[in-house]
DNA sequence: AAGACGAAAGTGGTTGA
DNA sequence: TCAACAACTTTCGTCTT
């Protein structure tokens, strides 16, 4: 007995609660550029920004046709994304099992689709840098935006040959240390050095190489952006994170902070900020999550309390 | 006893001849 | 390629809280 109504010109889209009856039971209806309560009928919007396309489609084969984008393009995948690859299961495209004739044909196929992809020595050495590049963002913790910078230099240093007789694995350790600069995450060589299967030297060899060779923009590891995070690993207050900020911005104002290692400049700020807003740490503990000694805290606090004429009032 | 201080000697990396 | 150099570390004795 239930009759079913005409053809559904609605898009049902929960928005916000009717003004008229408080029921939150919007629909948009994007033919009419109208907002309609379904509860009391009130119309709410007469101008309504439609996100549809402006075509229409009534079936599926009809909406593929006339669809004009596609997944977006990417760096960090080797061929950026676009390239065409045939299907591993053995059905055609409505599902159905091939036939041994035809699975012969497509297995021939396959096999030179995938030989012809990776015949160049440029697209392998890609592959297995943008598969270490993912493993050791993901290890890292390295945001989406910034392996994009990863690959984009990568790929740069692979143009002009800087690959050749280094490993792949240092230029990519090298790629993402720059990567991180570039955005501001504060990462140390050292971090990225013990997840990787290459050393040191030969990392900061990569890095110095790209960074002349390369015409990347990398600023300067700078002693601002490790506030965040040594201060919540010291779990310090918000008005001490702050005092150490200013204390950090007078002390690169006054210019004592070049060739300096930032650690033991925010570590500094961030001991005088605790005396001043007395939620103190020790030295010691400073001296742990910045990675720098006590002794080098104690050299940079004594030329900040000295240069920017830091006074402790609680001290008399 | 823990924290802070400072001197002295040693280390790895940069710079300029 | 080498020496000079600045920044930083390690170590340790002493003072302060």
């Amino acid at each position: 007995m239930v009759k079913l109504a005409g053809p559904r010109r609605f898009r049902i889209n929960v928005r916000e609660v009717c003004i008229g009856c408080g029921e939150s039971l919007f629909t948009n209806d994007y033919t009419r550029g109208e907002n309609i309560c379904t509860s009391c009928g009130l119309v709410s919007s007469d101008r309504i920004a439609n996100r549809g396309p402006e075509w229409r489609a009534f079936t599926a084969e009809e909406r593929d046709s006339r669809e004009r984008t596609g997944a977006p393009m990417k760096l960090s995948i080797a061929d950026k994304g676009l390239s065409t690859m045939i299907d591993w299961r053995n059905k055609d495209a409505n599902g159905r099992a091939l036939t041994t004739n035809t699975r012969a044909t497509i297995y021939r196929m396959r096999k030179w689709h995938i030989r012809s992809r990776v015949q160049s020595s440029h697209h392998r050495n890609l592959g297995i840098a943008m598969s270490e590049m993912e493993r050791l963002s993901s290890q890292l913790g390295i945001p989406r935006e910034a392996r994009e910078t990863v690959a984009l230099i990568y790929r740069k240093a692979l143009a002009k040959r800087l690959v050749r007789g280094r490993s792949i694995d240092s230029v990519v350790a090298a790629a993402i240390y720059l990567a991180c600069r570039i955005h501001r995450i504060p990462r140390r060589l050292d971090e990225i050095v013990t997840e990787t299967r290459t050393n040191r030297k030969q990392i900061s060899q990569a890095v110095r190489l790209v960074l002349s060779k390369v015409d990347v923009e990398v600023p300067l590891a700078s002693a601002k952006d490790l506030i965040p995070r040594l201060s919540s690993d010291l779990g310090l207050e918000g008005r001490t994170v702050r005092r150490a900020t200013e204390i950090v911005k007078q002390a690169k104002e006054g210019r004592i902070t070049v060739g300096k290692d930032p650690g033991g400049i925010v570590g500094a700020a961030l001991y005088i900020a605790g005396i001043l807003e007395e939620d103190r740490r020790t030295q010691r503990e400073i001296a742990k999550v910045s990675h720098v000694t006590e002794v080098t805290i104690r050299n940079r606090y004594k030329e900040l309390v000295r240069s920017l004429g830091i006074i402790f009032e609680n001290d008399f």
